[in-house]
DNA sequence: GATGCTTACGATACCCGTAAAGATA
DNA sequence: TATCTTTACGGGTATCGTAAGCATC
C-alpha cells in the first residue's frame, strides 16, 4: 500500500470511475492507474470496484468502507504538510476561501483588506462559486474557508459557525409606486412582477416560503446569481428586485431606492464551514476571527477537530 | 512521503530515539531508517527531531503536531487492513484482548467460552498485564480491547464502558479468630497482618482510601498481582487476605473462607476500553456484547468513532 | 572503547510509461 | 468504430543493506 494507490482510489471516486481521467487528473498513464488498482485489491484481497467486464462502474461494499478511510489518511497527508508550512514559513502561505458572489462582494471586503494588512505575504485565493460547489470544494480539500448562507450546515464532515445574520430588501426604480406603501406588504410585492436570486443561493429558500405560507404565488420572471444583475434589470423595469440589505450601496446604486421589509422574509444566517478534521495555518483562524471575533482559534478547532469516523 | 517513512518516526519515538532500536523493530538498516528521517525531514522542510551532534535527544515543536497525525494514518492504514479482512475472511480472524489476572481468571473465561463457540475460526490471544501496559497495548494498537479496573478512564484516546461491578472479600484460613466477628470492621481486619492487590491493581486504590479516611494504617506484609499467590500465603497463615469476591470459590478453595465486607470498601467497577478511530471486526464487537449485553456494536461505535484529532 | 549516526556504493525491486491487445458502448 | 481497460515489457529510479567513517558517551 503506498499514497499513489490511495491517491488513485479518491480519484477514481470523484472521477466517476473513468480511470482514462483519474490518469490524467493524477499527470500519470492509465496503465500505472490501473495496476495500482489491481495491486492494492491484491494486497487486500478484496475487490474495491464493482466492474462489469472490464468497465468500472462503482464500490464495493468494503470499497465504500476503504475510501473513507482512504480519505482521512489524505487529509492527514495533507494535514503534515500544513503543519509543516506552519512552522517552516511562519507568516507565508496560502489560504483559500470559497465563497458566493453576495458574500465575496459586499461581506468580506473589509476582512480580507484588514487581513492583508495584518499578513501582506499570504496568498489570498478568493475563489466564487455555488453553495453546494463551496460545500464540495472544503470536502475536497480545494478551499480552507467557506461562506455562504446555503448548504453548508447540513453537512456532517463541516464544522460550521454563525458569522452575521441579515435580512432581504425590496429595490424599486426611484419613484415607483411601492415607496408609498409603507409598510410593505407580500401582497402588495406581489403585485408586480419579481427580480431575485436563483434557487439555493443567498437566502432565496426563505423568499419561497415566505410567499408559500401565506398562500401567495409571486411571478419571479428572472431569477440572478448575484444582486449587480437583479439591480441592472429592476433599473430596466423589468419588476422590482428582493436582494441581500447589505448588497445595497444609496450613493452607487443612485436611480434605486431600497425598501425595508425584513418583518416579512425570515432573518438569514450566513456561515463559515471548515472541513472537520482539516488542519489550518494560524492565519486562517485569525481570518474567521477577523470575520467574527468570538470565533478564535479555541472555539474554531474545538469543533473541527472532533470527527465522528463511523 | 511515503508510509515506512511515517512507521519510522512512529518507532523512532516509542523507542526513545534510538534508531539502532528502530532499524530491529522495523526488520531494515540503521542506515536506511537514518536516510528515510533525513528525506522527510528535507521534504518537508522541517526538523522533526531534536539532535545533539549525531545523537537524536526528542521531539521538536512541529515534530510533536506531526507524529500525531502519523499515529492517526497508520491508525487508518491498519484500519484499511482490517476492513478488508472484514469482508474477505468474514468469521476467521484475530482478536488480541489486554486484560489483568483477576478479569482473564475469574470474569472472561465464561465470555471466551462462549465466543470460541460461535467463533470457532477467530484465533483468541489473550494477553495479559497490568492496567497501565494494557492501556499501553490499547494505545500502540497491539491489542484490540482492554479489560481492567484501573487506569483505562483516564485516557482521552480510549472509549471505555462499564463491564460490571464487584466489591473486595477478606479471606481467612478457615476457623479464624475474625470468623465471629459479624459485620467485620476495618479495625478489626488490621489487627492482623494483611495479604492484598499490588498498588494499581484490582482495586487496590480503594482498600487504600478505605483505610485512610478511617485513619488505620494496615500492616500490608505481602502484595501480590493475583488472588490466587494471595490465597495460597493467606493458607500458610501470613495473614489475612483482601481479594476480589469473583476470585473466591468455596470449592476450589476449600481452607479458605470467605467473609463478606462490601460495607467496607468501595464499589470497583471494571471497565471495557477500546482506543478511539481503532477499526475493530464484527466478532470483536460481539465480544463485546457477549460481556455485557447492552453493550451493542451500534452503542460501542458511537463511542468509539468520534476521536478530537488535536 | 563501545555504542550510535551518517555517508558511500552496489544490488535489487518497484514504479512508470509506451505499445499492443482485448472488451465495451 | 471510438472509448476504455488490461497485459506485457523495457528503462529509470528509489529503496535497501553492507561497509566504512565519524561523533558521542
Amino acid at each position: 500500500m503506498n499514497f499513489q494507490q490511495l491517491r488513485i482510489i479518491r480519484e477514481t471516486v470523484r472521477r466517476n470511475f473513468n480511470l482514462t481521467e483519474v490518469s490524467n487528473a493524477l499527470y500519470t498513464s492509465q496503465s500505472g492507474v490501473s495496476k495500482h488498482i489491481k495491486d492494492l485489491e491484491d494486497e487486500l484481497g478484496v475487490e474495491l470496484f464493482i466492474r462489469k467486464g472490464k468497465r468500472l462502474l462503482g464500490l464495493t461494499e468494503p470499497g465504500k468502507e476503504m475510501v473513507k478511510i482512504v480519505e482521512r489518511m489524505l487529509l492527514d497527508a495533507k494535514n503534515i504538510k500544513t503543519v509543516a508550512e506552519q512552522f517552516s514559513q511562519q507568516d507565508k502561505g496560502q489560504l483559500t476561501i470559497a465563497t458566493t458572489h453576495t458574500q465575496a462582494r459586499y461581506a468580506l471586503p473589509k476582512v480580507v483588506m484588514e487581513f492583508k494588512k495584518i499578513y501582506p505575504r499570504v496568498h489570498l485565493k478568493l475563489h466564487q462559486g455555488s453553495p453546494t460547489e463551496i460545500a464540495q470544494m472544503l470536502l475536497e480539500g480545494e478551499a480552507d474557508i467557506g461562506v455562504a448562507t446555503e448548504a453548508l450546515g447540513q453537512i456532517p464532515e463541516l464544522a460550521t459557525f454563525n458569522y452575521y445574520s441579515w435580512h432581504h430588501s425590496v429595490i424599486v426604480p426611484t419613484g415607483h409606486t411601492l415607496e408609498s406603501q409603507q409598510p410593505l406588504t407580500l401582497a402588495a410585492i406581489a403585485e408586480f412582477p419579481i427580480v431575485t436570486y436563483h434557487e439555493g443561493f443567498t437566502g432565496r429558500a426563505l423568499i419561497e416560503k415566505a410567499f408559500g405560507d401565506a398562500q401567495i404565488a409571486p411571478d419571479v420572471v428572472l431569477s440572478a446569481l448575484d444582486a449587480d444583475v437583479i439591480k441592472s434589470y429592476v433599473e430596466l423595469g423589468l419588476g422590482v428586485g428582493i436582494i441581500a440589505s447589505v448588497a445595497f450601496n444609496a450613493v452607487r446604486d443612485g436611480g434605486l431606492t431600497m425598501l425595508d421589509c425584513s418583518h416579512l422574509f425570515g432573518e438569514n444566517t450566513t456561515r463559515i464551514a471548515v472541513r472537520r478534521g482539516h488542519f489550518m495555518r494560524r492565519f486562517a483562524y485569525h481570518f474567521i476571527e477577523l470575520c467574527s471575533p468570538q470565533l478564535t482559534e479555541a472555539v474554531v478547532t474545538a469543533d473541527v477537530s472532533v470527527i465522528a469516523l463511523d
